[in-house]
DNA sequence: GGGAACGTTCGATGAGCATCGAACAAGCAA
DNA sequence: TTGCTTGTTCGATGCTCATCGAACGTTCCC
């Protein structure tokens, strides 16, 4: 987890932040992909149909939404899911969204 | 349910739609009132720090996403959560939703 | 060292949205 | 009929946000 970019921690994390963050085509599949995804990835390995600088700024809505944190790797920054801080915040909550269609 | 306003059917309600009408923090709390309220709640009967015009825009949103219906009785319309559809289509996702902080 | 790859940040732009006031329609009561 | 209540619709306004290109800092490799 890279220390220099800001988390909430997961007794901050807000119900309203976290269903803006989910609540955009791009940042949902990123989610999605994370997720399915057994382990970190990196930002680049996942095909978005946009700019670099789009989806960097989609990563930092969802860091700071506290749906994900983001690991040092090189140049890289791998990224994975606050599965147990979304799950004991909101239980039920991912399962659900990743679950729908 | 007044059939002069468009519903999305249970199939066609979308995820994101419903992200995005409850990733609004005067939508989720009307949402909680008619959820909580065991019945139809009219839109005057929930104090709002709003204009009425503003207030039917959101119940306008949550209508179109698929999460209220509407009944006319006189000059009042009644909302009601679509709890049986929205389970159906997510299950969990409105009882993680309601239950978050 | 020089360059290539990776991701962030900044400024700008355009679209979408929350909000308001005013006007309107429908029903109810005196 | 005349008002009063309830809720919607319309136009305008201001803010937020998704997107892009360009510039920058790091790290890795030749």
């Amino acid at each position: 987890m890279i220390t220099t970019l800001a988390y909430p921690a997961r007794d901050e994390i807000d119900l309203v932040d976290v269903l803006q963050a989910l609540a955009d085509p791009m940042r949902l599949q990123l989610v999605r992909v994370l997720d399915e995804a057994n382990g970190a990835i990196a930002c680049g390995e996942i095909p978005l149909p946009v700019t670099k600088s789009t989806a960097s700024h989609h990563f930092k809505v969802l860091r700071e939404a506290g749906l994900v944190f983001a690991e040092e790797e090189g140049t890289r920054r791998y990224y994975t899911v606050r599965r147990a801080d979304i799950d004991a915040r909101f239980p039920g909550l991912l399962d659900a969204v990743l679950r729908g269609v």
